[in-house]
DNA sequence: TCGGAACATGGTCGCTCGGCCAACGATTAA
DNA sequence: TTAATCGTTGGCCGAGCGACCATGTTCCGA
């Protein structure tokens, strides 16, 4: 990737956050990149290259990183928490391409969609594999729908781009962290989460074990 | 409103649901709704009149639908459960309005804003009444904030409609349910959660106070 | 019955879109 | 110095855009 290359899909990125694929000229790509239409053309023949190469770089970047910040912590729950904040920092203070591959999806076509969706999934698989590990050290309530679970801590997160901008009074770890204690512990208080906890098989395990940090948001 | 016009602002909420409002051109709007581009424009001076107005019914009919669910309900838990299978269901299955107000509220401007915005805030009301409700019942653990558990919720259900239309191994209320599930008792198992439990200083309730009817998906 | 309001028609206006390319400098290698 | 290559320029293209309106047509109340 050659440097203007770099610097098209970063204002490709923020102007496709700020305005929409659809809303974004080819124009106003080029004046925010510095150069002519042209130029743009000669290098991303359309402009829905533009996006698939955006996507496509944005999403294998992020896989990385939460990869990278599953790797260094030790427990499968420690490794949730850290993923999920990973996943939020990305999402609202790294670069756009996240947010892009979120909400512009649908503007790809063709094979360059399923080529995203494979991305997409192998991103799905590193959650899923920590749902099982978390299932496998005895640390999930019994009959849960795994899938659930992720739906409910990935949608929060995924979501939380509509609200956050306008609204930073938290700091996205904190957001995270606060979405994951809602999450594994429940809102309801002791009594009414202790009874419905009575009913499940599994051992108890010492809080302690799953956090001895007191690292509750960064 | 005239026939003509709840056709009118039905297709929209289609088009505007499949392709997006910068790609729905006003011809195809008219054709869609079985006449001219003309005639369009006698009863929607814009195209972003058109959105505006869609916008506005869906967001009071949600709030009218959402209202009607929790009425009917005795406890706060148990409206919180329902508002949230209502939500779900306006959205994945009801009329697009609600789609097409959660995703392309940014190509609203001016006045029109911040007439949507104080519908989604009496919107918003709704919630943090159930939740001030659970506070005051004594169902919420202590030292939440309340905004993270909202957050949580209506994120998770607001990105289902990214993922339930090639997914629908599930009913709507069956998601609202897992959702409620989880956030409300915790993923973690009977340990886990019984010793982050015990901290807290709220008094016992029992479950069957809770959820007395059993009927956890409709 | 009939006058007028309500509504539909179909086309045009001025403009911008994404895509395209022939010509042109800048850079590098021989 | 020269020739080949790489990247840029700036404008043109047909298509399609949103907006608009003069002219018909329908329909209903007086």
């Amino acid at each position: 990737m050659t440097k203007q290359e770099g610097v098209v899909l970063g204002v490709a990125g923020r102007l496709f956050r700020e305005k929409g694929f659809a809303a974004t000229t080819v124009r106003e790509l080029a004046t925010a990149a510095g150069m002519l239409p042209g130029s743009l053309h000669y290098r991303f023949p359309t402009k829905e290259s533009l996006l698939v190469e955006l996507m496509e770089r944005g999403m294998m970047q992020a896989i990385e990183r939460v990869r990278a910040a599953i790797e260094v912590e030790d427990t499968p729950l420690k490794k949730m928490r850290s993923a999920l904040r990973e996943h939020l920092s990305i999402l609202v203070e790294g670069d756009d391409a996240i947010y892009v591959n979120l909400y512009e999806f649908r503007s790809v076509t063709g094979t360059a969609r399923d080529r995203i969706l494979r991305l997409r999934d192998a991103y799905e698989a590193l959650w899923d594999g920590m749902l099982h590990a978390a299932v496998g050290a005895g640390l999930i309530r019994a009959g849960l729908d795994l899938r659930m679970v992720r739906f409910l801590l990935l949608g929060a997160v995924n979501w939380s781009a509509q609200w956050y901008e306008e609204n930073q009074s938290y700091t996205p770890g904190e957001v995270a962290d606060a979405f994951f204690d809602v999450s594994a512990f429940g809102f309801c208080n002791a009594g009414v989460g202790g009874l419905l906890a009575q009913s499940s098989e599994r051992p108890e395990v010492r809080l302690t074990d799953v956090f001895d940090d007191g690292d509750r948001s960064r």
